[in-house]
DNA sequence: GGCGGCGATACCCGGCGGGTATCGCCGGCT
DNA sequence: AGCCGGCGATACCCGCCGGGTATCGCCGCC
């Protein structure tokens, strides 16, 4: 099976249409059916269900997309590597969600900065849920991912950090006098709903929240009144006098985790790792 | 980059010489140099030093080979799941290493097979060390695996059982006569080597213990005086009466897991993990 | 200095990936 | 009922690329 035609139905299954999945791949319909039409020859199984009015997958096809899916990362991913080996380029590429990760971050690069035969580390701030995927298509290289938060499925990981997570309200609300809450205290809060991040797939739950993707909006929101937050303690640094933060006694705990695929043999990245584990 | 260009690349690396590279591939010579050309161009990177008189990989080239390697197995499994996936074939694969897992695997897939909408299971038994290659590459959906001896790296896992192990001895050894035995005890017994198993790469370290490569080999080593061996406790039923086992208190013990690749959402598969931990 | 091994180059052919034009089918609108 | 429009399949054509053979250029070694 050769990647375009892998590709080319991807684009098929995730659109259901051949006209606009040929669009989408920059080429004409009749080369795409044609295509397409090969592919179920040659793996000898239908992948598509087309009846008048629509195209839909069947058992087969939703297998195919799915590991599909996982196999064209898997290309691209040797392919942006095998780009970066060249001498002279970033050696690493750290991929962490913006805004987080805040004191650890710099601690960790100053220490691995200091090891013998450091390479150049670039550093990737992606939004919500991304970190896996950058990973997985080889744009990313290491990650710092924050559990239960987010999934380390397929991933190597070493723990680094575990701590506490606080609520984070106006400055001068009445539950900031108090020292320490719980989360049947702030998980309904009239006025300050708990906002929605983004899922995996772009798109935002259901709730009455405000929908937000990153914490200059959080911070924002909550600033106005709007929205509060629940968020691991190292977040109180980046917090401005008109936010304040309470303990939270009953939250699940935050891990820090350094995560790579599990395939990697580089030496910079168990360098890194190494420098990670002894921080 | 096309499948077709990877597989090529990671022919000619494996090879380091174009002509046996071609001949292994099926094709002449000069479509094989000029494909090199071309992926190397396309790509940016050198990926092969051609110096007189043979072919060395790059830095590049080393990346491309570990990476495409992975990226091939991907669209192996790929394209073998979506032709599994028909409905009438066995719906699950699973893979242990022969001989292993004596007791455990009756019982999981008799429970897997009471359970509602059980599929059939194919059994694989394969060699050792082969499973983690049989689950990326789509020949098998799910294994059964030992630590500390198998790699889990990149897989999802739950542990089943957990033993200690025993040494199993020619009958009428005289270490036969003891009810406990220490790691000191039965590693450096005069005559009785542990036998060398392959790894991954079908190699042998060295050592001065016989090569084996399953336990067929090995009880029948053990019985003819030329070698012991430490194994789980689950081998005991296995042992013919030329055969005597001793329990060592010291030795590490063995966690029986079942694994399969992470990004799987099959509902047999999940079916088969939730009988296997309610065993 | 000739020979042999190896990768690169030159050149040719057939198939396949791409295009346009059109068909066949069906659902919906009038 | 009949026409229209949308969609995938089919028919047909072209140019490139993957494959082949023949040969060259380079180098190490008798």
């Amino acid at each position: 099976m050769e990647t375009r035609e892998l590709r080319y139905f991807v684009a098929v299954a995730e659109e259901l249409h051949f006209g606009r999945a040929a669009r989408r791949l920059g080429i004409a319909q009749p080369p795409l059916s044609r295509a397409i039409a090969r592919l179920e020859r040659r793996i000898g199984v239908s992948l598509l269900d087309r009846d008048s009015r629509g195209v839909a997958l069947t058992e087969a096809g939703a297998v195919l997309l799915h590991e599909g899916r996982a196999a064209l990362d898997a290309v691209e991913a040797a392919e942006r590597r095998t780009r970066r080996a060249v001498p002279g380029k970033p050696g690493l590429v750290l991929v962490t969600k913006a805004g987080a990760a805040g004191e650890l971050l710099p601690k960790l690069l100053d220490a691995y900065a200091a090891e013998p035969g450091a390479v150049e580390v670039e550093v990737l701030l992606c939004g919500v849920g991304e970190q896996e995927r950058l990973l997985r298509d080889g744009r990313a290289d290491v990650a710092l991912l924050h559990l239960p938060f987010d999934s380390t499925a397929g991933l190597d990981v070493e723990e680094l950090t575990t701590e506490g997570q606080v609520v984070v309200l106006p400055a001068g609300h009445p539950l900031t006098t108090r020292t320490s809450l719980r989360m049947a205290d702030v998980s309904a809060l009239p006025g300050l709903p708990l906002p929605r991040w983004p899922g995996a797939d772009g798109t935002y739950p259901d709730g009455p929240g405000p929908e937000v993707h990153d914490s200059t909006q959080l911070f924002q929101l909550i600033a106005l009144g709007r929205a509060s937050a629940v968020l691991p303690e190292s977040c109180r640094p980046m917090l401005g006098h008109d936010l304040a933060a309470v303990p939270l006694a009953d939250a699940p705990h935050v891990t820090t985790v350094i995560a790579w695929p599990p395939h990697s043999r580089s030496l910079p990245l168990a360098g890194l790792v190494r420098a990670a584990t002894r921080l």
